[in-house]
DNA sequence: AGAATATACTTGATATGTCAAGTAATAGTG
DNA sequence: CACTATTACTTGACATATCAAGTATATTCT
């Protein structure tokens, strides 16, 4: 066959795996807050640790900046964050997490615990750098858009 | 710190790495087939070396049943394909690509398999094989859903 | 200060992801 | 053959992804 399928390379296993997880912490998650998702959570975590901007997170969880603002827009009618302008710098936003939404990260931390050593389990620290290093060199790869060759 | 950050975990390299290659890929493509996404085009290619159905092709590229449905539609919409009823069995799809999506096809292989090598440029076989293994592993752990432990 | 840029975020349009419920056709069972 | 279960696909509702265009505020430059 003069040209693979795409779907037997390599970069399809990393759909595959990625699609495994969410799809494995979405379910565990649901089970203990009804309604709240995979990503809605991590970033109520990532709030919790520190306070970036928006544009800040978005980055942090390669997240597009309009899909953050719908994301963050949701949260905030679901009562797990306010916002507020920044009073130095007016275009930024403070997000701060509500009681509610502080009740919920207590409920959901060690199931975030628990769903990363799950798909990381009998995955040796060897194992897990090698991973990181040759999918950091993919996506540089990727990152340099001029494919000259 | 007690509780890392998720975003620090191996499994958000992977998150980062997949949305790099499809940005890459997207971008690619669209530069000879403006409006074609990067799904569409996988799946012409798929339809275009079998007659899968379309349960057979959505697994093939681990999506939904309900995307694959919609995204279908587009495809036919767009006249990429057509679809009838396979006589035997009523209840399956028989995908069948027009001419317009076999031109499409022939413009877009190369830049689908330059996408390919670029992503892997400098990626051993063996570091190839690596990953493989390692996402496959992870991918198992997140499927077995009884995480007692 | 005024103009040009840049930053932080928003909105619209369209595509896809995901769950739940539904339809039509087929296969299996008593 | 009637009944039930299964399969293949569809639809609705809602969340997210992505690009393009837009708004408001800050910053930089002249």
């Amino acid at each position: 066959m003069s040209f693979n399928t795409p779907t037997k390379t390599v970069l399809y296993s990393i759909e595959e795996t990625i699609k495994a997880y969410r799809k494995l912490s979405q379910y565990n998650i649901s089970s203990i807050v009804p309604k709240i998702t995979i990503d809605q959570a991590l970033i109520l975590i990532i709030i919790s640790h520190s306070d970036n901007t928006q544009t800040e997170i978005a980055n942090l969880i390669f997240k597009d900046y309009a899909s953050m603002t719908r994301i963050i827009n949701l949260m905030i009618s679901k009562d797990y964050l306010t916002k507020t302008l920044d009073k130095i710098d007016k275009r930024k936003a403070k997000l701060k997490i509500t009681e509610n939404g502080k009740i919920i990260i207590e409920k959901l931390t060690p199931m975030i615990k628990l769903n990363r050593e799950t798909a990381l389990k009998n995955i040796s620290y060897k194992e897990q750098e090698q991973l990181f290093k040759i999918l950091k060199k993919i996506t540089q790869n990727c990152k340099t858009i001029d494919n000259e060759n």
